[in-house]
DNA sequence: GGAGTATACTTGTCATGACAAATATAGAAA
DNA sequence: TTTCTATATTTGTCATGACAAGTATACTCC
């Protein structure tokens, strides 16, 4: 039998890392009164780079579905923090942006994330994160070639 | 400004494969025809280990909070795979054990653990593996000592 | 032993993730 | 044009995670 070990499983391990750096990120966010969520905080990221981007498109680009995308939005929307603007050219298409409100946070936002990254990080070396990050990568990789 | 890359960011990267894991690995269960969810087997690993471990117990093991557990556990105890029992000398106590329908699919469930296991780190080797593990019950530690 | 406090667990609410079904618009084929 | 199919997005439902509030039992201190 296959038998799996907890205790040294990757998998295991990245999961239950993933759930502790959100609380860790979401506290530090709390800690500065600001409230948005990591995963609002993952599509406003994206729409302060650059504006425009469809629900589709930030579907893709945070491996989320158009359904979480589209409520995650929506959150948004009413917050202020960003606009969704139907496309003239196809109806069925929003494209959306970042309002002022949005970018007025977004600096906080991003020291917020590097706040949470070093507390998360601590200890481990630039090597071992290379290692680290260059792993979840081929991880990505393979989970996206098998749920193909 | 401490600008924060999502492209090189481990934190991001170890939520995103977190997400992919649970995807594969939850398809790699319904293909088995095995109604559980990755977090449920988590629980029943436990109880499959070592029987008598009460809610709050398990709560620790699993890095979830009581009222999670509670609702997992329930649902569990509807599927027949487990058994909540009373304790005789602290009446508030749930001790949880696992049942024989519980024990008849835990092979199986290994086995669907293991698969997703060499689908999600195909292609990293064993010393990377190793860094990783290292690197993730590090994050676990930081994590934990900051949100205590 | 009775009052107040601590502990174990449950329930309620909201945000998210998975997945299916619904809606609206586009595009293609007849 | 009409019809069929594909695409973009939304909505509904259920499981989970966070967090607060509620319930029941145990313990402590007087």
């Amino acid at each position: 039998m296959n038998k799996v070990d907890l205790e040294t499983s990757v998998n295991h391990h990245i999961a239950l890392s993933a759930i502790m750096i959100k609380r860790v990120f979401f506290k530090i966010l709390s800690e500065n009164e600001l409230t948005i969520t990591p995963e609002q905080w993952n599509v406003l990221y994206h729409l302060s780079e650059s504006g425009g981007f469809t629900v589709g498109e930030l579907s893709k680009l945070t491996f989320k579905d158009f359904a979480n995308i589209s409520r995650i939005t929506q959150k948004l929307e009413v917050a202020g923090l960003i606009k969704k603007r139907r496309d003239d050219a196809d109806k069925r298409v929003f494209k959306l942006f970042i309002t002022d409100s949005g970018m007025a946070i977004i600096e906080q936002l991003h020291q917020c994330a590097f706040e949470s990254t070093n507390i998360a990080l601590k200890g481990i070396d630039a090597d071992n994160r290379e290692v680290m990050l260059k792993g979840l990568k081929q991880i990505l990789i393979n989970t996206d070639t098998f749920l193909k």
